[in-house]
DNA sequence: TGATAAAATTGGTCATACAACGTTGTTTTC
DNA sequence: GAAAACAACGTTGTATGACCAATTTTATCA
């Protein structure tokens, strides 16, 4: 059956992001029509119109100016791909900014977590080491366990911002880390994470911020140079 | 001046959605009162209030069936909220955690655009302290602009990952920062901008990777102190 | 020519009425 | 007595008209 009800103003929603996305008659920074023609000229009432603005606003893809008039937004950003991911093209070079980042964010990850964690919370990275240890010796992938191992020391610096951002970046760059990295799965690595992950853990254990810190600093730019770029 | 217009649609979603998240008045799948009440108990009118609701049902946060009532979502999933921000309960401590997310990450990328930025980015850079520098002059909010002069470092870094960081991290959080601090009213914090600005802009200028970086550091941290007058 | 004021434009809010849909309780029917 | 059909009620959806507030444009005057 095609019970399915549909809201009028979710309807004309469709209709105006169609008419931004798809027939582009309206380019970013293009102002619409004043409510009481576009309402007209869509056949529903004023109050649908807004509604439906309102949810298109919400969603950043319009830019309401009082007295001046509703406007495409200049950034049109993709809910579902909310770093805008998807138009990079150079996955490699996204890959390796990718550890750039994790240069410059892990270490003082690492300190945080030695000076922030709770013995809980460390026992999970100490067990996330070994487990991994457990994987390579295995010869199995350790691709997840390690993103558990970093988001341990995320959850254990006791900064939301950092436990939220960096699961969400991970996710949002895995597609290009795992496209890039099919050829470089080799021993080398294999063995830079297992030194260097019960390193980390052992430091983060001890409390030992320094020693976490600098780890972590050698055990990302071992990877940095695994991948080949460098 | 606080000459900023805020519709009331927007302001009765915020309402809704502290009262779903901060008091925990009504949990997720629990119905709404209907709309004639709510917008009575809220003094708005229902049109106002049907607005509001769109909007936070285009975020995910309520779930409407038309002749039943007005729901909280049961997913946890907000496609406007990638990471999660919105469930957080202190927004004073994700502010806080904000700044302190920025002391590790922006000291290096201030560091990497005096490094790598090119003359059109960095003359970007010093024109946004320019501009940010009247603007406190002429006693306006550099609310917006500051935002532009982070984003325009994070663009010379030339890091795709950091550049499409911030700016998305900080769309998440803005809302956790307007609600609990006035960023950007005080003196203090005006003074502060006006002072580490122009000299980071300086630094980046000159090439001078270690001036940058210690220059945003004090800035940063400076903000930080900075949130506990407001 | 420039500044100032009036007017037009545009989004924001409100009040009211009715329509469409779902739920619930009642009645009818077998 | 149980199931189906019906009716009443509550809730969201849509429409209309009026007026308010901010902005832009135009007209006016010195």
């Amino acid at each position: 059956m095609c019970n399915e009800f549909i809201p009028v103003s979710q309807v004309i929603a469709g209709r105006i992001k169609d008419m931004i996305f798809l027939e582009k008659k309206y380019m970013p920074n293009d102002r619409l029509p004043n409510e009481y023609d576009l309402s007209a000229q869509l056949g529903v009432s004023r109050t649908s119109l807004r509604e439906a603005i309102k949810i298109l606003a919400a969603n950043g893809i319009l830019t309401i100016k009082r007295g001046s008039g509703t406007f495409v937004s200049a950034t049109t950003d993709n809910p579902n791909d909310p770093f805008g991911i998807a138009y990079l093209e150079d996955k490699k070079k996204l890959v390796r900014h990718w550890f750039e980042f994790r240069l410059i964010l892990e270490p003082p990850n690492a300190r945080l977590a030695a000076n922030n964690g709770t013995d809980e919370e460390i026992k999970a990275i100490s067990d996330s080491a070994v487990r991994i240890a457990q994987l390579i010796k295995e010869g199995r992938s350790i691709v997840e366990e390690d993103q558990l191992f970093h988001a341990a020391i995320a959850t254990a610096t006791h900064n939301d911002v950092i436990k939220l951002t960096m699961p969400s970046l991970e996710a949002a760059v895995s597609d290009a880390i795992t496209t890039s990295t099919k050829i470089g799965t080799s021993n080398r690595s294999q063995e830079n994470v297992l030194t260097y992950h019960t390193a980390i853990a052992d430091f983060i254990s001890l409390r030992d911020g320094d020693g976490a810190e600098i780890a972590m600093r050698y055990h990302i730019q071992r990877g940095l140079k695994d991948l080949g770029h460098c």
